[in-house]
RNA sequence: GGCCCUGUCGUCUAGCGGUAUAAGGACGCUACCCUUUCAAGGUAGAGGUCGCGGGUUCGAAUCCCGCCAGGGUCACCA
């Protein structure tokens, strides 16, 4: 039998990074296996379901290349087979209405509580008279659907990553199937449409791992065969609590807007709770379809390791042609307002300013460790003002190099602007005149581009080119006089 | 509190009763090298009484039991 896997999210908040790995792990099964990825939607919270996150949802599985074979399907269009099959359960009396309200569920609830009580529904509304029935139904009470939990039934969950796990029906009671709106929940709609839908292999979060008794009640009295589950470990943040909205980014378009790739995204959450028989780390994804397997996950947590995804992210990005890398840095140069009048459209047009543009890329590609990165680092390059603070300029104010720019702007004034020429003609320079290279680079890098650290100053010459180089020396040394000699 | 899951360097993990340095790799960290700063790269290194205590065995991180710790879950949410 061919496996059938889904990945069934609730649109009632964008895509949290543990369901995309949930989401991750089912589709690389499926691939592994050449089974089927559906995808459901589980909206049968009216309250909560938007529409908006839907469209995240699905977006944001697309941008990591998640894509679906079928579906998507939708619980809130099925409504009328969750009714037949809950009117089925009602015919064979494994079904009740109960007409408890929900404060009256509280008041129950309080009431266990104090005298130290396993917190069950008492079943009242089991037996209840078609009498009682109808003054309840005069009272305008809207009823829900309550299965009959039998008593004392073992129930295993077969669990492909941890084994066999038991439940006693006796920690569980009546619990609602149909809420009193007409809706399905959760427990009862997962169970149906899994066996409608043929899913084979049900791949979730450890967090459902205690509703699996719930829903194998529900095959049991359908008589239908569970699919063979495996829960997955829960990923956990530097506190060892479940990643919450606390901890910086936990959505998964937070991600995507502070520059981190799919392809390193997806590597890095592929780790968290599985390993490769050779234990390789970085590898591409169809290598990863190729040896994932159940065997290699994990059963303990993961806390999330924001640094090692930095890294990863940072080994994908400098595999990054250039053509592309720009494509891909285009957003964040707009985003930082530095595109805003048009400039970047010129500098693309431009076959020689794009060849300059390369050039950059190729300076930062193996600098930057998100792509967010790149604007801040390179704004000299973008922006013609470049700010210098005093408080860095001090710093040269009483060295012997600055004295001899003057001088020195006039050997570069003719040469030719590569990198090697460049530095020749530095090096020659400061050895005429008994200095050192650092007396001069390091103003220099910070004229030019209003850091202190920076790639190579030469490569920086060339990239910003002769012209601007030579006025960004000559402010420089301006300003710098302007400090000596206030007027 | 009940039920359930988990427990190997700071973090992710390899390891599934026994071959060569008495636990290997990756991220991170430290030092040095390279060097115009940074990043990258190179070299070296620190870091683990395999949660704890009992067993079983010639032999245990690996099997069994107890304990402890952390987490999950107990909704007309999923």
């Amino acid at each position: 039998m061919s496996v059938r896997v889904r990945f069934a999210p609730s649109p009632t908040g964008r895509l949290h990074i543990g369901s995309a790995r949930t989401a991750l792990y089912n589709w690389l099964f499926a691939k592994h296996e050449k089974g089927t990825f559906i995808l459901r939607i589980e909206d049968t919270d009216r309250e909560r379901s938007k529409k908006e996150y839907l469209q995240t949802i699905l977006s944001d599985l697309t941008w990591l290349g998640l894509t679906w074979d079928e579906g998507p399907y939708c619980q809130s269009e099925r409504l009328s087979f969750y009714q037949e099959l809950a009117q089925q359960l009602l015919n064979k009396g494994n079904a009740y209405y109960c007409y408890c309200t929900p404060s009256e569920l509280a008041l129950k609830k309080e009431k266990a509580v104090l005298e130290k009580k396993p917190l069950r529904y008492d079943g009242s509304c089991r037996k209840l008279t078609s009498t009682q029935r109808s003054i309840y139904e005069s009272e305008g009470r809207k009823p829900v659907l309550r299965l009959v939990c039998p008593e004392n039934v073992h129930l295993t969950v077969h669990d492909a990553i941890r084994g066999e796990i038991n439940f006693s029906t006796e920690v569980l009671d009546d619990f609602i199937i149909v809420k009193s709106d007409g809706f399905p929940v959760y427990n009862f709609a997962c169970a149906a449409d899994d066996h409608d839908l043929g899913i084979t292999h049900v791949l979730r979060g450890e967090e459902h791992l205690s509703n699996t008794p719930r829903q194998l009640l529900i095959y049991r009295v359908f008589g239908w065969v569970p699919p063979i589950f495996g829960h997955l470990s829960i990923i956990l943040d530097e506190n060892r609590k479940k990643l919450s909205k606390r901890e910086g980014s936990t959505f998964l378009d937070e991600f995507r807007e502070s520059g981190f790739l799919p392809e390193a995204l997806l590597n890095f959450l592929v780790l968290l709770g599985w390993a490769s028989d050779e234990n390789k780390e970085k590898m591409s994804l169809s290598e990863i379809v190729q040896k994932f397997t159940l065997n290699g996950v994990t059963k303990s947590p993961a806390i999330f390791d924001f640094k090692k995804l930095e890294w990863m992210n940072s080994q994908y990005i400098r595999e990054l042609p250039v053509e592309n890398f720009i494509k891909l840095a285009i957003p964040f140069l707009e985003k930082a307002g530095w595109a805003a009048d048009g400039a970047l459209k010129t500098i693309l047009l431009s076959e020689d300013k794009k060849e300059r543009l390369r050039s950059l890329v190729m300076l930062y590609r193996e600098r930057v460790k998100r792509l967010n990165e790149f604007p801040v680092l390179t704004r000299y390059y973008f922006l013609e003002d470049i700010p210098l603070e005093f408080s860095t300029l001090k710093k040269w104010a009483d060295s012997k190099g600055i004295l001899f720019f003057e001088e020195f702007l006039k050997k570069i004034q003719d040469a030719f602007f590569t990198p090697e020429v460049l530095e020749r003609t530095l090096r020659d320079f400061v050895d005429s005149k008994g200095l050192k290279a650092g007396d001069l680079i390091h103003p220099l890098r910070y004229f030019l581009t209003g850091q202190e650290v920076s790639p190579g100053v030469f490569e920086v010459m060339a990239v910003l080119g002769k012209e601007r180089t030579l006025t960004r020396i000559q402010k420089g040394v301006l300003t710098l006089n302007q400090l000596k000699n206030p007027a």
